[in-house]
DNA sequence: ACTTGACCTGTTGGG
DNA sequence: ACTGCCAGGTCAAGC
C-alpha cells in the first residue's frame, strides 16, 4: 500500500471517461478498481492523495507509466484558447482527467467492441470475453480476476460462442482480427514506434477496424496524443462549436487530449 | 469518391 | 403490451 499526491488525477473521472472499461467504482464504495496488465489495482482517496495497493516497485515500473504520469496535462489545459468558451468548460469538466497508456491489444478489442454500442453494454461484453477466454489471476488477497484473451485464444473462439456472450455481429469482426494480430498482420508492439498516420493505415486493414476505431486504438493504445477519433458525440459538438473547423494546428501534438475532455464533456456537461 | 442500409442486442427508454 | 429508435461504426453495394 502506497500513498501519493498527484497533479491533474481524478480516477473518477478517468473511470468514467470512455477510455478504458475495466476500471469501475468498488462494491464498497468510495474508492476505484481497475484490471489491467495482468494485474488489478484499488485507488481509494486518502486527504489530499490517494493510496494505490501496490508496492513502490509496481508503483514505479507499472502504475506510473500507466497513470502517464510524467506528461504535463497542466500545460495542455493552459494551452487552451481562452476565447475558446466551449473548449475553457469543457477543460474544467474534465480536469484530472489522464489518458492512460493502455495495452494496444485491449484497446483494439474493447473498441471493436464499441461499435454502435454503449458504455454499460461494452463493459458487459468485454468483461464476458476476458472471463470466457482470458487468463485468470489472482489479486494478493486471493480474488480470481481475468486477464484479456491473447489474440491466439479469441482466434480460436467460434463466431457462435463469441455471439452467445452478446457481441452480436461484433463477434466475427473481433474472431478474425484476433487472426490477424496472432498471425503478426499487423505487430502491434512495431506500430507503437511508428508515426500516427502509419499505424493508423496499419490498423485500419483489420477487419471490424474503421476510421474511427482505428483512432481509439491510437490514441488509447498507442498513445498516439495526435488522434482525434470522431464519433457521434464528437461530430454533434464539432458541427455545433467548430463550424470553421477544429484548431488542429493549434493543438498539434495533443489535440487528441482535448478530444477526450470534450467527449468526456458532452457526456456528462456539468456533472460529475 | 460519395451515399445508403444492414447488422446484434439491451438490469434499453419513451410514447 | 407492443413498436420504434438509439447506442462512442463498419462494410459492401449502388450510383
Amino acid at each position: 500500500m502506497i500513498r501519493q499526491q498527484l497533479a491533474w488525477f481524478d480516477p473518477a473521472r478517468i473511470g468514467h471517461s470512455g477510455q478504458c472499461f475495466r476500471f469501475a467504482p468498488l462494491p464498497e464504495g468510495g474508492g476505484w478498481g481497475l484490471t489491467a496488465r495482468g494485474r488489478r489495482l484499488c485507488i481509494r482517496p486518502d486527504g489530499d492523495g490517494f493510496l494505490f495497493d501496490c508496492t513502490p516497485e509496481e508503483w514505479e515500473t507499472v502504475w506510473y507509466p500507466y497513470f502517464d504520469l510524467d506528461t504535463d496535462y497542466e500545460a495542455f489545459a493552459a494551452a487552451v484558447n481562452p476565447r475558446d468558451a466551449y473548449m475553457t468548460a469543457a477543460v474544467a469538466c474534465a480536469a484530472g482527467v489522464r489518458i492512460l497508456r493502455q495495452d494496444p491489444w485491449e484497446t483494439t478489442v474493447a473498441f471493436i467492441l464499441s461499435q454502435q454500442s454503449n458504455i454499460p453494454r461494452i463493459t458487459r461484453n468485454l468483461e464476458a470475453v476476458c472471463r470466457a477466454y482470458g487468463a485468470p489471476f489472482a489479486d494478493r488477497e486471493g480474488n480470481i480476476w481475468y486477464d484479456i484473451p491473447t489474440p491466439a485464444a479469441l482466434a480460436a473462439a467460434s463466431e457462435e460462442e463469441l455471439r452467445a456472450l452478446g457481441l452480436g455481429y461484433r463477434a466475427p469482426y473481433l474472431r478474425a482480427a484476433a487472426a490477424r494480430i496472432a498471425a503478426g498482420q499487423p505487430d502491434l508492439a512495431s506500430l507503437a514506434a511508428m508515426p500516427y498516420k502509419k499505424a493508423h493505415a496499419a490498423l485500419l486493414t483489420l477487419p471490424g477496424v474503421g476510421v474511427k476505431v482505428a483512432d481509439c486504438v491510437c490514441l488509447f493504445g498507442l498513445h498516439k496524443l495526435d488522434a482525434f477519433p470522431i464519433d457521434t458525440h464528437i461530430r454533434q459538438m464539432l458541427d455545433a462549436h467548430y463550424k470553421r473547423g477544429f484548431p488542429m494546428r493549434r493543438y498539434k501534438g495533443f489535440a487528441g487530449v482535448l478530444q477526450q475532455y470534450a467527449f468526456y464533456y458532452e457526456l456528462y456537461g456539468g456533472k460529475t
